[in-house]
DNA sequence: TGTATTTTGTACCGATTGGTATGAAATTAT
DNA sequence: ATAATTTCATACCAATCGGTACAAAATACA
């Protein structure tokens, strides 16, 4: 279905389809959704408008494409993370991955998802609606997590697996911005170092 | 200089300055600058462009003017929190503190601030730049405040006050974006209570 | 060789962007 | 009353926004 289906008959596209998506994903991650016009998208994907509206639908749905494609990498952060056994580790996993991957020079800084809330104005209602969907499916994915890690007898007697996951959320949010800001991953190392420290050793059992 | 200084002679502004500037901020607080259009800030504000160019400038002195006074509040967060004495005092009322002020239903949710780095894409550059620089202005003083305290011994050995300075920033992000996407006051207190508990047991001598 | 089909580049669409020219209206100073 | 000065509302500007009509170009099928 999502692989390359040839259309075998009339005029060949003369551009790769997931290569242009990829600088497409690369320009919303750095602008955002409304920060980001239709001739930036088309310089940097190397195509016209035309070859964009019939390849990708319109601007939305190439947004929807883009953020799926940055989703469903295998290297995702969370993946990576969760593969930890003891719930520490994952936590540290997350937070240190999280300043790792936000300064990656591969790619733009910061979190796609998260740099793509920025400007969105209430005419482009339904982006701002489904990247919140996919944000709080992310946080679910946290809160499931640290129910498993409550009820095998992880975490301390007051720690709210919800309010965790909301304070780690919090935290990438903020790696996020500071990447997007410029900051080397040396700092937000420091800085995830110590936020793990705090979070481990009053909600975790040692 | 700032005050209400008489035209005396002409035809009279219409329209309360101070007040139309304020509500310019609230605009500017819920879409950031490139979300704002001229539009709904004339709307908003009760004026013509005319009237908004004559007594401001332009968008971008307009924008300018609005942060001064959303940052020369006498009920700043920064303000209140650095009353407090011992470090650990500043801490929790610098993150309840943010917790409070960012889902104030008396104006929009979040930091204006921090709302208006979204959506500025490079146009806009000089925008950015004022903006990080008042950003990076309000985290010297955390580091100031931060190092006072070790000079006072109030720091645990290895906590350097410049990455502890980014953390509260990181959290300040965090907390601000959450409020922003509808996070509610019990919410955010639970987390900046958990993110404070965190941090002090780690960093600050009891 | 046509013919059907798809992609391509160009040139355009109405709407909106930030910003202004202009003249009428409203005030103080003379 | 008249002149000087300032603000007002209307109407406009070029540039850009997202999106498209159209015909030439390039391929597969007959």
């Amino acid at each position: 279905m999502t692989t390359t289906k040839a259309a075998c008959v009339g005029r060949p596209r003369g551009f790769d389809i997931d290569l242009a998506l990829e600088q497409a994903l690369n320009v919303f991650w750095r602008n955002g959704y409304e920060g980001t016009s239709l001739s930036e998208l088309t310089e940097a994907m190397g195509i016209k408008k035309p070859s964009l509206y019939a390849a990708f639908g319109n601007k939305e749905q190439l947004f929807f494409k883009a953020i799926d494609l940055y989703e469903n990498r295998p290297d995702s952060l969370f993946n990576i993370a969760f593969q930890h056994e003891r719930v520490a580790d994952v936590i540290r996993g997350l937070l240190l991955g999280a300043a790792a991957q936000f300064t990656d020079c591969s790619h733009p800084q910061g979190c796609a998802l998260i740099n793509s809330t920025f400007s969105c104005n209430e005419a482009s209602e339904s982006i701002k609606q489904t990247v919140l969907a996919r944000k709080s499916k992310h946080k679910q994915r946290l809160v499931d997590r640290f129910e498993l890690a409550q009820n095998q007898g992880e975490l301390q007697e007051g720690c709210e697996p919800v309010v965790l996951a909301s304070l780690m959320t919090a935290l990438f949010q903020g790696l996020s911005m500071q990447a997007s800001e410029g900051a080397s991953l040396d700092e937000l190392q420091k800085v995830a170092t110590m936020a793990a420290e705090g979070i481990l050793t009053v909600n975790v059992k040692r």
